[in-house]
DNA sequence: TTGAAAGCGCTACCAT
DNA sequence: ATGGTAGCGCTTTCAA
């Protein structure tokens, strides 16, 4: 029954595979992980019994010896109350995608943490580091992770600077959203814009918090009157209503700013229901990450916040956290404007 | 400095809050962990010097002691060369995404596994169950696995039957792919159809070798001639440009069934570019578990294979088995037609 | 060349 | 009511 030896609930120790080849521990292990000056013959001899047994060592006391797990957690924040709703959208959805990738590379498994649960369950988790996404103001989570002295890197800043402190832990990456914003405005208005409408998400993400007012921001110092719509989540027909609702009401905007996820194509087929024409009739900005904004007829222009390239940023912080490396606190980067036909120059003129 | 108290290197350990507070190590995991009879004061005492020392348990040792670790894996084998591109299709996000809530709710954390790397580096990692997506044939994981007594679930009942075979371990979820496929032929030619055209992939999957043979054999039954378009791979790109090759070409077809995940406005966009309107002259039915379906101008048929439903039963197996429970070896899906107006019966009859 | 023994940090048994 | 101690399964130092 070669089968029933191996499925057989009792797992096979390295003490059994000791004893079974008629040496100590110390020379199972040192023949098995090439260490130690044994005999070739003494090595061939323990590898045999051991594979003959199934031998397979324990991971986790392994981890306990070694003192570290290779493992780093990723959490989002922002929808606290929901968890892996977020894991829909595209950013997201490229980010965990782009961190295990990058954790891989560097021998880290990654590890999906839940965002909600009993207490601070999450320390129950063997992690070395952890990358939190959108942490909310004094977070617990990363509160916890701190005080139990595992890194964290977060892509706020502001929170990473004012919580750790010392070496190894607290680092960041981020954006400087506001400039982003402007830029895209400015890009707007360069193309002939005078109307610039907004439509936002309403979270408590800074993201969120800092576009809005730079947006308002820019208005004021233009004198223009802001026309901003603040969703409460990241539905995508909520988002295409708000769309439809600005674009049929009162004075129409001639460019429209899309700060929450939305599917290309979808927006598109909303605004022509409008009766509007991009971008000869409306200039269309989206932030998104969603590749389809690329083969849409015209293609959007978008504001790409690399949720691959922060990532790996990210990752790589961590883990020079983790292995004890000083360096760079955080790293900061700048949203990428992609000009595209939906926000170009009218072909007219 | 209580900040340099809190990061410093050294962790405080479970004995140095037992020095501290003048009692045995006993004492304190009691007071902290709610066990023992100790009297309120003790415990309360105990408590208060772990938190002024900023004692956190070393998850690593309980796992240790506990002797498991409430990890499960997640690993998709299918494209094993190009680790993670899947996790930009909408079915493996929803796949992951439902893994983790219903891990999370049976208490388990999910680790996102490398699907290649040095060896059998995925057994360094302490997990106590692991669910293969799209094993290959003879899977060195799924072995790898198995032989080190690790609960397996995959979504090949026929890999999982014929490696695993004693109680806890090799179970399985599936589908009846040609089952699922000749009912939406059957629907198709219901609707009028009489030259349907199948654009599927060409990977290894189970998946599309099984719908492939499906398509075939269905088409074969009613002599009529086969109209497949094999993809290499899953991108965007190459599956429009073979639908608009299909419809372009010599003896065009008047109903499509794409097998491949694929973008349903840009899929439209792309039918339309080559003069054909949705039902009336086309009709349509997708594999996709991308939302835009239902929102597009014609809603879209899909055939979805319930990635949120199998996911939660994976883990459900999974868990029963490494909780020893025994139970069902594993459940068979049947993938849901959802008709809606690209494949209804035209409206003019 | 090999092995005994000491831990890694924790929990649980069984004395006191 | 409290604490000594054994042990989870492994690696590694050090002595033989």
């Amino acid at each position: 029954m070669s089968q029933s030896d191996r499925s057989s609930a009792v797992r096979v120790r390295l003490v059994d595979v000791a004893r079974a080849a008629g040496v100590s521990k110390t020379t199972v292990s040192d023949a098995l992980n090439g260490a130690g000056r044994l005999p070739a013959a003494t090595r061939e001899h323990v590898r045999q019994v051991a594979r003959r047994l199934g031998y397979r060592p324990n991971a986790t006391a392994r981890l306990l010896r070694a003192g570290h797990t290779r493992l780093i957690g990723f959490a989002a924040r922002e929808y606290v109350e929901t968890p892996w709703v977020y894991a829909e959208l595209a950013y997201f959805g490229q980010l965990v995608t782009a961190a295990t990738r990058a954790a891989l590379t560097h021998g880290y498994g990654v590890v999906l943490l839940p965002t909600s649960g009993p207490d601070d369950c999450w320390l129950d988790m063997p992690l070395d580091g952890v990358f939190v996404v959108d942490p909310v103001e004094g977070d617990p989570m990363v509160g916890d992770f701190l005080a139990a002295g595992i890194p964290v890197v977060s892509d706020r800043r502001a929170l990473a600077e004012a919580t750790g402190g010392a070496g190894t832990v607290g680092r960041w990456i981020d954006f400087d959203h506001g400039g982003a914003v402007r830029r895209v405005l400015d890009h707007l208005e360069a193309a002939g814009a005078e109307r610039i409408a907004v439509v936002a998400g309403a979270t408590t993400a800074c993201f969120h918090q800092e576009s809005a007012a730079a947006y308002r921001d820019w208005c004021a110092e233009r004198g223009r009157e802001p026309s901003i719509v603040c969703l409460p989540g990241p539905g995508l027909q909520p988002t295409l209503e708000a769309v439809e609702e600005l674009l049929d009401g009162p004075a129409p905007p001639d460019a429209l700013f899309i700060l929450v996820e939305v599917n290309p194509p979808l927006l598109l087929e909303a605004v022509r229901r409008c009766g509007r024409s991009v971008p000869d009739d409306l200039l269309l900005v989206c932030t998104t990450e969603d590749p389809t904004a690329l083969h849409t007829d015209p293609p959007i222009s978008t504001l790409s916040f690399l949720p691959g390239e922060t990532a790996e940023a990210a990752v790589e912080l961590l883990v020079d956290s983790v292995e004890g490396r000083a360096g760079e606190p955080g790293r900061l980067f700048s949203a990428e404007l992609r000009i595209r036909a939906s926000s170009a120059f009218p072909a007219t003129a």
